[in-house]
DNA sequence: ACGATGATGAAC
DNA sequence: TTCATCATCGTA
């Protein structure tokens, strides 16, 4: 079952949260493959300091104020793609990063194993975009780490500390 | 511990 | 137009 706008149009946490055991499926030169999600990163709202969306709407975030189960996909250090999915009611900022799936951990890894690029920015997660998400099987809590996101000490205590980053235990 | 490498947003 | 910064990774 494909993973569509009612899913992500919830809060980012809660999203983030909810991938864990969900498979990221990519279509590539008419191969279907399915990754399961093993980590993942929530960036949420207005305030959130750590998020690209706290300086307000600009042309590389707008697509955060959009709605719900689209690509967010921008580079950073000039050299790594970054995948998110928008969540969250339209008009309020927020997405989730996915930082790892099974055999591949680091988000920019899984950008460069599975050929994502800017192309898939502001483009839906469904079969017409050759990325999508599928439901998984339930994960418990005992079998999940939370701890506060990675390299976003600038953002100021409080968003440092937030734990927002979600590991699945395999 | 650090360099690669370029887009982004803010300041000027 | 310039500048500091950056949701990282591989090599050391």
């Amino acid at each position: 079952m494909i993973l569509g706008h009612v899913f992500f149009a919830r809060k980012a946490p809660v999203v983030a949260r909810m991938l864990l055991g969900a498979y990221l499926v990519h279509r590539h030169s008419g191969r279907v493959r399915r990754y399961k999600i093993i980590e993942t990163e929530a960036y949420d709202g207005f305030h959130d300091r750590a998020s690209h969306a706290s300086r307000g709407k600009t042309p590389r975030t707008e697509v955060m104020f959009g709605k719900a189960g689209h690509w967010y996909v921008y580079l950073v250090y000039g050299m790594h793609e970054m995948l998110n999915i928008v969540c969250g009611a339209t008009g309020y900022p927020s997405a989730v990063l996915i930082r790892g799936v099974a055999g591949i951990s680091g988000p920019a890894r899984l950008t460069k194993a599975l050929n994502i690029t800017r192309a898939l920015n502001k483009k839906p997660a469904s079969k017409a975009s050759g990325l999508w998400v599928e439901r998984g099987v339930r994960v418990p809590d005992s079998k999940i780490l939370r701890t506060a996101r990675v390299g976003v000490s600038y953002a100021g205590e409080k968003w440092a500390n937030m734990e927002w980053r979600f590991v699945l235990k395999e």
